[in-house]
RNA sequence: CGGGGUGUAGCUCAGCCUGGUAGAGCGCUACGUUCGGGACGUAGAGGCCACAGGUUCGAAUCCUGUCACCCCGACCA
């Protein structure tokens, strides 16, 4: 590809926009260029790019016996409302009518039309187990796009859904869908490490993202030294530091006045904080919900959510507060009446803990779960946090942010079942089939593979992505020399089914080297009077900033590798 | 949706406080000189100053509202 032909405009400065490398760089080197939030257009050299991504997915996942399909991105609502998502995926469904006003959404996600697929297609235990996949647009009406590339409300997406007859085989293909994820990334040159993670309100029993390490990631993880065990924060599990022990005593009311918080209450009556009981209120699906956890520890959402079987978990608002008559400060289950109360095992496992008195001003010494009060729920609902020991080996565990690349989760019969995916086994008799599902950004893979490969002057493609095998300077072209050695090396790249870039532009030298920097092909070679009259061209490794004159012949032979 | 910030040329920004009808650098066009790490000269093109109201003789500038975009929190690949 000439560069005086190709549609580019790279830029000096990055927009003001852009805050992460890989967003800058992505503006910069001209790969993308915004429409609006969360929409790109992607240019030429771009869009080679998302084609190398694409091509390293499809082959892997066809290496690991999955079949590609595509499934329209168009749906009816009602295949939405058959799975119960219409409901639950909320406003990040984009919605539309057709002429006949009949509702439709863009597919945020396919689990109920691949499910619509496999239930025309899949009858009998010989059917499975069978794993489909596509490469395809996906639209979110995120609640904020944002970092590029890395949140979008339109990506492509690989989903891959696997159908098994029973959750033992599910296990296979769960481990052949991990296999493939692994080479994935490896190839694609961005260094990621699995992760227990949530499966959601709506899911299995397990489920592990695979997350690039970064400062600008979206999520948090704990990982511990000492085991390795790694999952995502709103998952993640560990040992509660130890109760203050003792038999039960007689609850009695203390003066506490002005004392509306833990510390504030802990230090008041010369106590530790793990002697509280605290009281957290949330408004869970429009509804209040009283949340009990020891004072030194944090309600994880995430968990509280899950444990409801609810969709939404925000804090409780002032007016809600008011009107449950709760007394924020004091308040406690002991006498609670009037909403659901949910316990972390934390409370229930201790004695003689701390409470509020419902009283603006009193506390009450050595509450008990089951004598003063009792709880609807007892869940673990509690958050980790840096610093917490390991549920599995007592390390302290540290925490790290990341942006998550792919999930892989075992899903179970929940769309089998809502969208009737049934197969006879040998002795005829009916069964929902048991699903998995995969899914991969590869938008996020483009992001993260700049963010991992770059430094101050631009990009540095791994190999696998790269636009071009190589980037040829060409300086000087006036002259004939020049021409003929342009030429007698485009056809040895041809030869050895190289790819070029050829910068041919009527440009300084300069210029030329700071675009092949910024766009960061791997290798660059420049045809130059000074490089011919030393025998040859100039090849340069764009990580190492290796420079050195060799013969076309050896040039091909080093970027071939 | 809450909190913070920004909207002026393709990009980065100045001008706004203290109203008088639009500027710089880079980029773009033409010509000439340059020619190995973002060269130089000359001449140009390019702006509904986010949008809508208002105040005023007069608004990029002051007031009100709206929208868009970015960043921080709650959701996801």
């Amino acid at each position: 590809m000439r560069m005086s032909k190709l549609l580019l405009k790279t830029l000096r400065e990055p927009p003001s926009e852009a805050e992460l490398p890989s967003h800058m760089l992505l503006l910069r080197a001209g790969l993308a260029t915004p429409l609006a939030a969360g929409l790109y257009c992607f240019t030429p050299l771009g869009w080679r790019i998302m084609r190398k991504i694409e091509n390293i997915v499809r082959e892997e996942m066809d290496l690991s016996g999955a079949q590609e399909i595509h499934l329209p991105a168009l749906q009816p609502i009602e295949t939405w409302e058959q799975s119960g998502r219409a409901e639950t995926m909320g406003q990040t469904l984009f919605r539309l009518a057709d002429r006949k006003e009949r509702g439709f959404v863009l597919g945020p996600t396919h689990e109920e039309v691949v499910s619509f697929l496999a239930s025309r297609t899949i009858q009998s235990y010989r059917d499975l187990p069978v794993t489909l996949y596509q490469i395809q647009t996906k639209f979110r009406d995120e609640q904020r796009p944002r970092g590029g590339l890395i949140r979008l409300r339109e990506f492509t997406m690989k989903d891959a859904y696997s159908f098994d007859a029973n959750w033992e085989t599910l296990d296979a293909s769960y481990a052949s869908a991990f296999a493939a994820y692994t080479r994935i990334f490896e190839r694609a040159g961005v260094p990621v490490i699995p992760v227990a993670a949530d499966s959601g309100a709506i899911g299995g029993k397990e489920s592990q993202e695979f997350i690039f390490l970064t400062d600008d990631g979206e999520d948090e993880i704990l990982l511990c030294p000492g085991c390795g065990y790694a999952a995502n924060a709103e998952k993640a599990d560990f040992q509660r530091p130890p109760a203050v022990d003792g038999a039960p005593t007689e609850m009695q009311k203390v003066a506490t006045p002005a004392i509306r918080t833990i510390p504030a209450l802990a230090a008041f009556l010369k106590l530790e904080e793990r002697q509280t009981n605290k009281a957290v209120f949330y408004r869970v699906d429009g509804k209040p919900v009283f949340v009990a956890i020891r004072g030194d520890l944090d309600v994880n959402e995430i968990k509280l959510r899950n444990t409801l079987k609810a969709q939404d978990v925000e804090p409780m608002d002032e007016a809600m507060v008011r009107a449950s008559g709760l007394v924020a400060g004091s308040a406690s289950a002991v006498g609670l009446t009037g909403m659901q109360i949910v316990a972390d095992t934390s409370v229930v496992e201790a004695t003689n803990l701390i409470a509020g008195a419902n009283e603006d001003g009193f506390h009450l010494l050595n509450t008990n779960h089951g004598r003063d009060w009792k709880a609807d729920i007892v869940a673990d609902i509690a958050l980790a946090r840096r610093g917490d020991a390991c549920a599995t080996c007592g390390t302290a565990l540290e925490t790290r942010r990341g942006i998550e690349m792919g999930h892989v989760f075992k899903l179970g019969t929940v769309y089998s079942e809502s969208i009737g995916v049934n197969y006879l086994d040998e002795s005829g008799e009916r069964h929902p089939a048991v699903m998995g599902c995969y899914g991969i950004g590869l938008e996020r893979i483009f992001a993260a593979a700049i963010e991992a490969n770059h430094d101050a002057n631009g990009i540095i493609w791994p190999a696998s992505l790269a636009p071009y095998d190589v980037h040829i300077v060409a300086l000087n072209l006036d002259q004939a020399a020049v021409q003929e050695g342009l030429g007698a090396l485009e056809s040895a790249l041809a030869t050895a089914g190289l790819t070029a870039l050829i910068d041919d532009r009527d440009e300084s030298a300069g210029i030329k080297f700071k675009d092949a920097d910024l766009i960061g092909i791997p290798y660059r070679l420049t045809v130059s009077p000074r490089a011919l009259e030393k025998g040859g061209v100039e090849l340069r490794n764009r990580r190492t900033g290796e420079t050195e004159v060799v013969g076309i012949a050896e040039a091909v032979a080093r970027i071939r590798g």
